[in-house]
DNA sequence: AAATCTATAGACCGGTCGGTCTAGTGTGGT
DNA sequence: ACCACACTAGACCGACCGGTCTATAGATTT
């Protein structure tokens, strides 16, 4: 038998990476189990709310990964505008490897079940509520006055999710890179 | 029996609020027929290529009808900062009417089905471009030098883009003022 | 070794999905 | 009057949906 909670683990990984692709009602729970090679009992088991707690876990997982991942990224900048293009080639990258299939994680579900599951749309709330906490300290190191950082944290986390859709769309980075350059030119 | 084409188009407003209200896969065409009144039969009558055909039609027609209310919420602005402001009061009107169900009548179905199907992504495309070049033509009309208006306006529609988002997991217009006013400032 | 508990395993359920098919109905042209 | 044609009407299909249930295997405790 599989060590604790390793099984638990795998289904709620490959739950993320399904939800990010194909979004919330586009994953079938079948697809999770035979990509994650989980029966149905241990899926009831480990997430005895359903589909529903488990799309609320994935989105919390995608959510600190990437809030981690962008951290990482965005402190290792000497300043505003590295950090912004730092911030910019992280996701045009992801969407370059994913061939524009994984833009944010958060994003599709977050609009999908918004006004439809209470528990999923406050997960979804959460994970932006950090990556805004981030963007807000980091706009702080790089000498940005006290008073405008939230509004500016906020403009950026807009214009960012906001690229990121149209990319996939168009399914060409270069807004990306367009968007993230004007924002450096406002610090 | 209906004039001529009047079904068809009572299928594709039915369809379009619905996209707009709970994503492609999240709405099922038996939900679409049952609140136009339509039977199968009529349905495939007039989108002989069924869901993807409907769903494009839908994000064309609405991409239209927003573009085209938006057009005129911009062009009867004196200057930049209240053509903004009136795009922002625009959409958190439609938020609040709607008790937050009906954001941007592309953006999920975009995020959704990008990836999946090119005939709708094509649409969504489209709707976007028709967009962008409205807020050229306004721009240029505030009097942003001619070249700032290609990147500014694909930043003024991202950030758009992503506060409409997020003020749906918020579930408060906030962000959308907080970003408009910001926006303004640029010009 | 017996008992207990955690977790796996997958058959099974009613309901709904998108899509097809055949029959019929109202309308305009001739 | 008749015929085409445009459209309506809904029964029907196999596939898949999320979810439940019972049985069992492996580890842990006593």
């Amino acid at each position: 038998m599989a060590p604790r909670g390793e099984t638990r683990e795998r289904v709620l990984r490959t739950a993320a990476e399904l939800f990010q692709r194909q979004g919330y009602h586009g994953t079938g729970l079948n697809q999770v189990l035979a990509e994650s090679g989980a029966p149905k009992g241990s899926l009831y088991f480990h997430f005895p709310e359903g589909k529903e707690q488990l799309a609320s876990e994935s989105v919390a997982l995608s959510g600190r990964t990437v809030g981690d991942a962008l951290a990482e990224v965005v402190l290792a900048a000497p300043d505003g505008p590295a950090g912004l293009a730092a911030l910019g080639d992280y996701f045009a990258r992801n969407l370059l490897e994913s061939d524009f299939g994984k833009g944010c994680p958060v994003a599709t579900v977050a609009l999908e079940t918004a006004a439809e599951s209470e528990t999923i749309r406050a997960a979804c709330d959460t994970a932006y509520g950090e990556w805004l906490g981030g963007l807000r300290v980091a706009l702080l190191g790089w000498g940005v006055p006290e008073e405008r950082v939230g509004p500016l944290a906020t403009l950026v986390l807009s214009s960012l999710q906001g690229a990121l859709m149209l990319a996939r769309v168009q399914r060409d980075v270069s807004v990306v890179h367009q968007v993230t350059r004007q924002l450096a030119g406002l610090l």
